[in-house]
This record gives C-alpha cells, sequence and structure tokens, in this order.
DNA sequence: GATAGGATTCACT
DNA sequence: GTGAATCCTATCA
C-alpha cells in the first residue's frame, strides 16, 4: 500500500474504489481554514462503504440523501448522524458509482488550541480530542454546507496527499457503531508504537 | 402526514 | 456500563 503523493495521484486512489481508497488515506491531512485560522490534522482512522455494503448509505436505491455518493471522487459527503451530529466522507469510485471513505479519526497538527474551542473541550486526554466522525466535524468547523464540495482543489476544506511513517503500520479491523455486515474488516486504523489505536471489535 | 430508526457523543452511575 | 439528547431520512398509509 502506497501513499499518494501528489493531487493527481490522490484523486486516482479515490477513483479506484473505497476498499483500497480508505486505508491510502490514512497519514493524508485534512486543512481548514476557519476566520483566518489555520486546522490541520492527520487522518488515522477511516471506513469503507460500499454499494453492495448493506452498513452504506448507498445500499439499494439512489436517494436525494446518498446523492453525493454517486460523484466524482473527492467530493465531500457530509449527513447528520442522530440528529445533531455531522460526520465527513470522501466519496471514491467513478461518477454513478455509491461509494465513499468515512474519515472517522484524526491526530490535530495545527490550530489544536482553535478545535479545543470549537468543541467547546476541556480535561480529558487529547487523544479524544478527535477520534470520532462528530467530534472531527466540531473540532474543525465541518458542517452540511460542506456537502458535495470538491476536497481536492482548494478552498477552504482540502484534503492533502500525506504519508506513513516508519514504524507505523496500517490495521483492518471490523467496524463499529452500525448494525448490518459488522463483521466486515473494513475500518483502517494507522498503529504506532506511540499510538496505541483503540481496537474494539 | 405519521412514524421508526440511525456510520454518535457525553454525562452519569 | 447505561441511557438520554435530538432531528433528518426513508418508508408506509
Amino acid at each position: 500500500m502506497t501513499s499518494p503523493r501528489s493531487e493527481q495521484a490522490l484523486r486516482a486512489i479515490l477513483e479506484s474504489g473505497a476498499v483500497s481508497a480508505a486505508p491510502a488515506l490514512l497519514g493524508c491531512v485534512l486543512s481548514r481554514l476557519v476566520e483566518g485560522t489555520l486546522l490541520s490534522a492527520r487522518i488515522v482512522e477511516t471506513e469503507a462503504y460500499t454499494q453492495d455494503d448493506p452498513a452504506s448509505h448507498s445500499f439499494g436505491r439512489r436517494t436525494p440523501r446518498n446523492e453525493p455518493m454517486f460523484g466524482r471522487a473527492g467530493t465531500a459527503y457530509v449527513y447528520t448522524s442522530y440528529g445533531m451530529h455531522r460526520c465527513l466522507n470522501v466519496v471514491t469510485g467513478g461518477e454513478g458509482i455509491g461509494e465513499a471513505v468515512l474519515v472517522r479519526g484524526v491526530e490535530p497538527i495545527e490550530g489544536v488550541d482553535a478545535m479545543i474551542a470549537y468543541r467547546a473541550w476541556s480535561g480529558r486526554p487529547r487523544r479524544d480530542l478527535c477520534n470520532g466522525p462528530g467530534k472531527i466535524c466540531q473540532a474543525m468547523r465541518i458542517g452540511l454546507e460542506w456537502n458535495l464540495r470538491d476536497l481536492l482543489t482548494g478552498g477552504e476544506l482540502r484534503l492533502e496527499p500525506g504519508s506513513i511513517r516508519k514504524g507505523e503500520s496500517i490495521l483492518a479491523t471490523p467496524r463499529i457503531g452500525i448494525t448490518k455486515a459488522v463483521d466486515l474488516p473494513r475500518r483502517f486504523v494507522l498503529s504506532s508504537d506511540q499510538r496505541r489505536a483503540r481496537c474494539d471489535s
């Protein structure tokens, strides 16, 4: 598994499909410019959702809600979960194919203080700041207005190429928080000696 | 038009 | 470990 080193390479990997793109996105950087403050974070946890997956929003028919998943690879799909949380997905596969990669966990790089403020968060270990899809959107101020935007062509929210470091490895585990197809190993976490990712099945 | 359920998070015990 | 908060979407009558 090689990590993308350019925007073109990143787009190509996303177009190759969710299952191969999800592990490749580990180590890539999500950057967000909000009110002049740069927030950036390294992706350390993803989940792949494909059209033939009962747990995916795109399973079955194409609806107004899951329409973004059928768009161009690199498009953002933001949806509301449990009425109050927002979750960010990166659309993968070709146009007309309902696939996406859910960004479940990131490691803050820049703008940590701002993220803490946006999360209205205090105390607790720092690793808890962005270790959930809802937390990422809250910390980086990503709302439904980002739905359908292209994440690779710049702007105030973008996905940038990155790589995994020496000593880091990719773990594939079953997904969490879902009720269908729970046994498919489509959750990918970046593991290192320094960071022990939680691998609750 | 009504209703059930969900790719979550957090406070509380 | 358990349960509440909260609202959008799909589905059905």
